[in-house]
RNA sequence: GGCCCCUUCGUCUAGCGGUCUAGGACGCGGCCCUUUCACGGCUGAAACACGGGUUCGAUUCCCGUAGGGGUCACCA
């Protein structure tokens, strides 16, 4: 079998990847970003993504938590081939491949106890020894075994020479044989270990190309030992480095090891900026900041994928998200925002008001926000910040009088026409544009900052504009002060 | 601690022996645009961890040192 150097990708079989979560719960955003790389690289070469899930921990694998994996590989727009492949299902068959390694000779009935395995780890730590489990029962006499004592079923692993791994991210990496241990096959209660199952499922499903997290580089060596033992194919690996948090150490909660359900529900982003951004961690293209899924299909490699370890950046996602939400469709948008506003929310408008929402907001959330103002009714619900109401000074509140004078008059209610009006009102008050605008605004949203203001009175409409505007004008007939 | 991996601006990265006075992006500073906040445009500061080699020549190759990460289960 070819191994190929680092860089040379694909060979002459078609491509099998697969991506192989547990249900914790929710899709880590690293598994996520191996997730996308399996597929990218499958879809590369035209080959075929599969999905495994390691269900085997009954406990945590809920359906609940499968769905949660499953929506957001859709929502990111990570289809896979064929039918979901689930762990669990196939038990009898990874247990049949440990039998068949033991009538090989290639394993071996143990019985050692928990307790004396702990009982040796301690032993040499107390000597300062590295341990490896060498077992007793290994080249045991079979008419030795005892007939009614627990065992688990272990791999005879190599003792001599050294293992050697082409790995198409991490280059060629060497260990030594004598560092790998007997590994567990197949628990005393029957039940088979992830190191088995993992090589079983990934050799029944035709897995050309294992793709995963360099944290189970240490375990291909061992894995590869199974693989040789029952002298099957051997896939290529690639194992890419993990993401870690802003302060380098692993990524926890505290910087962004949330579940890419929380990006998309609870932090507001586009999948389109997700993809990209974790695209772009641990592998680019020259210059290039910015890729379409069909873009990063034709242009992506694993073998360029960097070894190092990449900080997770918010800001830069960020970044990448409001870039996304400026070029989002403004009906899509409203879709998306609208059940954030709430009930009053009228989609309609806010598709209307998108082009001038968009270019203020970095995700979903601050578009509602930013949104909010349109869907207040006047005047209770609209309550002013405190710089607002600070904007709203006797003397401003006298010019919006003078203001909504104006306006009533106004006939043809479009941004242009309302801001060729006002600017002329402000000329000939003597007044900078900003010592109206300001007052108007405050009135209108409640807020220091909006969209353009003229943007602001066309879409809220001349009724609404004005009963905004007299609920906090004074006119001269009521200034009484 | 053993084994394995990593190390270019604060961060993500480009660079695959001379093109590097090291490029782009995010972030940060300044300026312009401007009714506010943004967008946009221009611009500035900011990096090859350190020490040895190899070479006519190293950011690029090799070896150490330091720092970081991963992994050492009858968990996955």
């Amino acid at each position: 079998m070819a191994s190929g150097d680092k860089g040379s990708a694909g060979g002459n079989q078609p491509v099998v990847t697969r991506f192989a979560p547990s249900p914790t719960g929710f899709l880590h955003i690293g598994n996520a970003r191996t997730g996308l790389f399996s597929w990218l690289y499958a879809r590369h070469f035209g080959g075929k993504t599969l999905l495994r899930i390691e269900d085997t921990d009954k406990q945590r694998s809920t359906k609940e938590a499968i769905d949660v994996i499953l929506d957001g590989l859709d929502w990111l727009g990570l289809d896979f081939d064929g039918e979901t492949h689930f762990q669990s299902h196939f038990e009898a068959r990874h247990a049949e491949v440990a039998n068949q390694l033991l009538e090989k000779g290639a394993a071996y009935r143990c019985y050692l106890t928990q307790d004396e395995l702990a009982e040796r780890r301690e032993r040499a730590k107390a000597e300062r020894r590295p341990f490896r489990i060498d077992s007793e029962w290994r080249d045991c006499d079979p008419a030795d075994r005892p007939q009614d004592r627990p065992y688990v079923i272990r791999l005879k692993a190599p003792k001599e020479g050294e293992t050697v791994i082409e790995d198409l991210v991490q280059g060629r990496v060497a260990v030594s044989n004598s560092e790998l241990d007997d590994l567990v096959l197949l628990r005393s209660d029957g039940s088979p270990t992830y190191m088995l199952a993992v090589v079983v499922d990934d050799h029944d499903m035709g897995v050309t190309h294992v793709i995963r997290g360099d944290d189970h580089l240490n375990n291909a060596f061992r894995q590869l030992a199974i693989i040789r033992a029952m002298d099957w194919p051997e896939p290529q690996y690639a194992h890419v480095p993990l993401i870690h948090g802003s302060d380098g150490a692993k990524l926890s909660k505290r910087h962004g090891a949330l579940g890419v359900d929380a990006y998309r529900d609870e932090l507001g982003i586009l999948p389109e900026a997700l993809f990209n951004y974790l695209l772009r961690l641990g592998w680019g293209h020259g210059d290039r900041e910015e890729f379409t899924q069909d873009e990063a299909v034709t242009l992506f490699d694993i073998a360029d994928v960097g070894k190092s370890p990449s900080r997770f950046d918010m800001k830069k996602l960020l970044s990448l998200n409001a870039h996304y939400i400026r070029e989002a469709d403004d009906a899509r948008l409203a879709d998306l925002v609208a059940p954030r506003i709430g009930e009053e929310a009228d989609t309609a408008l806010l598709a209307r008001a998108m082009p001038v929402l968009k270019t203020r907001a970095h995700d979903l959330n601050e578009l509602a926000e930013g949104a909010n103002f349109l869907f207040a009714t006047r005047p209770l619900t609209l309550t002013l910040t405190e710089k607002a109401e600070a904007l709203l000074t006797q003397d401003a509140k006298r010019l919006l009088g003078r203001v909504s004078a104006r306006l009533h008059e106004e006939r043809d209610w479009t941004t242009a026409v309302l801001e060729s009006n006002l600017k002329q009102m402000a000329e000939e008050l003597g007044l900078g544009l900003g010592k109206l605008a300001q007052p108007l605004r405050a009135a209108l949203t409640g807020q220091t900052t909006s969209p353009g203001i003229f943007d602001v009175l066309a879409l809220l409409g001349k009724e609404e504009s004005l009963a905004r505007i007299d609920a906090q004008a004074l006119h001269p007939d009521e200034d009484k002060d």
